[in-house]
DNA sequence: CGGAGTCTTGAGCCCGATCAACCGTGGTGG
DNA sequence: CCACCACGGTTGATCGGGCTCAAGACTCCG
């Protein structure tokens, strides 16, 4: 551990999500950080049927969430930033049902085994964030089922284009209108349910039509009116509920 | 509220998964359920957009969670059965980014208003309880979102009718080797992400199989053997990690 | 210079969507 | 009692969005 970071001096805290954090329970999570870790691009972070490991806080880079099917397929579950929480499921269940693996360069706090039942009966704000951010990825994994399901090629992959851009945006990712997109089309297609092939042709169509300019990792030229109208994207509030 | 049924009495406490409720758990809830309340088939329960309402327990019978867009497509995205949460995520934000609407007829317990973070403060097993129930619904969304975006029609609905069987079996809902099923056709499409008539036709090709006997709202015959092979269907463990 | 990973392009096909009837059943009201 | 209708299921015909197979191009890197 060269240099963890400090609870206290955790980049996140600046975002509105994690507003109303107390001094004591930022203490808690301090003292219980087992580990800072920092994984290379395309590491597995967590395998399909792997025992509990510990709970994590995503704090820098992309990741995502996938499940396989015996033969191969893959379907991308939902897209990891910073601030998401990484195994809860795999904490709180025997094994993990999906793999995790970083889309970057990725730190991760580690926080200490079998502590989770202490969060509950000590820190109960605390609890209920992991209740909350929960049920956040949640509705992210709808959101993706209803565009799986339901939305032809071009309105899910303008959906994904969009939801990322606000995400990472929100996260004060983007800068002089552009993004560094880590996703490959393989991964654009793992995560629509569509085909690798016609993925790219369906990108380089919303591309001749200007609604953005993907190329080279980097994502630009985003028309937020023109897509959200193709997409029927809704914003959500993202504000947790005060006690 | 005629003949409301009481926690200590409730038929779901003989269900594995609530074995380590305590009897002040159940005191606390028993003091907090506000209401019983049944409704008649088809009744909505949650409207899509609607702000924050009770929380409920489903007590009895089928329910479905949905997400629709404005030209009328509908996902559904898992469906509900005696021992679900209703309104988890309508309580945790502002409002319910999906609906909930009965399949057949329907008791649900209401809780008290407002409570929830003093289930938080007070009762950290519940609260854990309200986690783990969350936790577990994510991941039959996530199993949906594989079997929408990665399989055939076919698997798809080897894969659904095997899930139900199985959970519907696991609350004692199997009676001589059937299952009184309310799903319609149209039920099914709208969770599988097919069409209506696509979804018939894929229906008969695995009656035709004799894979299982699903007619006049009665599923029966179902092969296991062969539907898991057919479906890839992974058994997954239900208990919850002791504290 | 060779190889791995990513992206692109073409051709052909098929799974599943769409459109359009039609059937059977149960409820409802004149 | 029957006409009517709503609803769920069934069937046929046709279409097309997206898949598959196959090859080639570009970039980065050792």
């Amino acid at each position: 551990l060269p240099h963890p970071t400090s609870c206290f001096a955790c980049p996140l805290r600046a975002l509105p999500v994690f507003d109303s954090i107390t001094p004591e329970e930022l203490a808690f999570i301090q003292e219980h950080k087992a580990a800072e870790i920092t994984l290379r691009p395309g590491s597995p972070i967590l395998h399909e049927g792997q025992e509990a490991e510990r709970l994590y806080t995503l704090l820098f880079g992309w990741a995502f969430r996938f499940k396989t099917l015996p033969d191969g397929r893959r379907q991308i579950l939902n897209i990891l930033m910073p601030g998401d929480l990484v195994g809860l499921q795999a904490k709180l269940f025997k094994e993990a049902s999906h793999g995790i693996e970083s889309l970057t360069a990725v730190t991760l706090c580690a926080f200490a085994r079998k502590r989770t039942w202490e969060v509950f009966r000590n820190f109960p704000a605390l609890a209920f964030d992991l209740t909350w951010l929960g049920a956040r990825e949640e509705r992210l994994v709808d959101d993706v089922l209803l565009s799986v399901g339901r939305r032809s090629a071009a309105e899910r992959l303008s959906m994904l284009v969009l939801h990322l851009w606000y995400r990472a945006r929100g996260l004060g990712m983007v800068q002089d209108g552009a993004l560094v997109f880590p996703l490959t089309q393989a991964h654009i297609a793992d995560t629509l349910g569509l085909s690798y092939v016609h993925t790219n042709r369906t990108l380089q169509e919303l591309r001749r039509q200007r609604l953005f300019d993907l190329s080279n990792g980097l994502l630009a030229g985003v028309d937020e009116t023109r897509l959200r109208a193709l997409s029927g994207y809704e914003v959500v509030e993202e504000l947790r509920p005060l006690f």
